[in-house]
DNA sequence: AAACGCCGCAACCGCCGAGGT
DNA sequence: AACCTCGGCGGTTGCGGCGTT
């Protein structure tokens, strides 16, 4: 573990450190308290550099740290933070009591980033990767069934929606009598989509907030919670769908009784299928229903160890991938003008 | 059982800003 | 204003463990 002396510079050691420089900087430290660092190794008898010693207490032999597996609350934190704070580790790091910034970073690197990225997720924007989304297919699969599409529910609704996404529903609302042709070349083109998704989380909008909790309770659109839920990744939603949303998607993908074959929605591949433990839709056509996607009310994003979330989880890990159980979730400001949409 | 490759994480590196002179 | 020191931060490295072949 650790990295190998580089070089040995001034006589001072690098490298792991031992339990005896251990026991040597906490006992030193208990009895002057950290601090003056560069005076420090050669008080305590050290042969360290300040900067050395200084990270191996912040980072390790701290009393007050932490150790062990992320809770479900803390991973949700995290992801929450960083997407307000970015790779501001240590401002991280201090709403997390008794986590380090460099363990919350390497837990970041080494799990959470990879598992938004298998979702679709930009870890870096917390916004859908456009390489990966496949909103025309969903979208595709509304339209074929326009039945599906119900704006009066979704307009009592009081969560919070997204006006990019409540317009596009106006628009294949309105579909229903219209030139549905028209709107299936333009998903083709995919300029709206793009267009969606670019705005859908711009992040000017994060860096404006002062402070979490104002940012948490006045950002319009879906929390990094939700983005967490909001899989667009294909393989892992598949799966959660059928394991986990019993009461909207995956009961519109396996067993919408109207099914309606739709040629402009792309097939999901076999081999994802295979993957994701669904079963293959004959017709080639998954329906969508925007009426139940909508309908998860918002105030507050679910609680990550929330039991009824988790159904056939084998893992931590699957669990928390099973938690991208919900496509999409909304959120509709109360301010909102629905003229301005229609 | 051995070889190989991947992953996790402790530790290092370089940069930056704050504070003192 | 310029310089220096120090501490803090984010990014990167690479060893060791573990799983796979």
């Amino acid at each position: 573990m650790g990295r190998a002396p580089c070089c040995d510079k001034n006589g001072l050691k690098k490298g792991p450190w031992t339990p005896e420089e251990d026991n040597k900087l906490i006992s030193y430290i208990q009895l002057h308290g950290p601090g003056n660092w560069r005076a420090l190794p050669k008080n305590a008898g050290l042969q360290r550099c300040g900067k050395s010693c200084r990270l191996r207490w912040t980072n390790y032999l701290r009393p007050d740290i932490k150790r062990g597996r992320f809770s479900f609350e803390e991973e949700e934190t995290i992801i929450q933070l960083h997407s307000i704070m970015g790779n501001k580790w240590s401002s991280i790091a201090a709403r997390l009591p008794g986590r380090t910034d460099n363990e919350i970073k390497n837990y970041w690197n080494t799990h959470i980033r990879k598992r938004l990225l298998r979702n679709g997720i930009d870890p870096v924007t917390h916004s859908p990767r456009l390489d990966l989304l496949d909103l025309s297919s969903i979208l595709g699969s509304a339209l074929c069934n326009p039945s599906l599409l119900n704006l009066s529910s979704l307009l009592g609704n009081h969560a919070i929606l997204n006006p990019e996404l409540l317009r596009l529903a106006t628009i294949l609302s309105s579909l229903k009598q219209e030139n549905t042709e028209m709107f299936l070349q333009n998903l083709q083109d995919n300029q709206l989509l793009s267009s969606l998704v670019q705005n859908q989380f711009p992040l000017s909008q994060v860096s404006q907030f002062q402070n979490p909790v104002e940012e948490a309770t006045s950002a319009p659109f879906l929390s990094p919670t939700q983005l967490m839920q909001t899989d667009l990744g294909g393989l892992s939603c598949l799966n959660s769908l059928e394991n986990s949303v019993p009461s909207s998607l995956s009961d519109c993908l396996v067993s919408q009784p109207n099914s309606v074959s739709c040629n402009t929605n792309p097939p999901i591949p076999d081999k994802l299928v295979e993957n994701s433990g669904l079963q293959p839709i004959t017709n080639g056509c998954q329906n969508y229903s925007i009426e139940s996607v909508l309908s998860t009310p918002l105030s507050s994003p679910a609680p990550l160890n929330s039991s009824s979330t988790f159904v056939n989880s084998s893992s931590p890990e699957d669990e928390r991938e099973s938690y991208c159980s919900s496509l999409f979730k909304f959120e509709i400001p109360e301010s909102l003008n629905m003229d301005d949409f229609l």
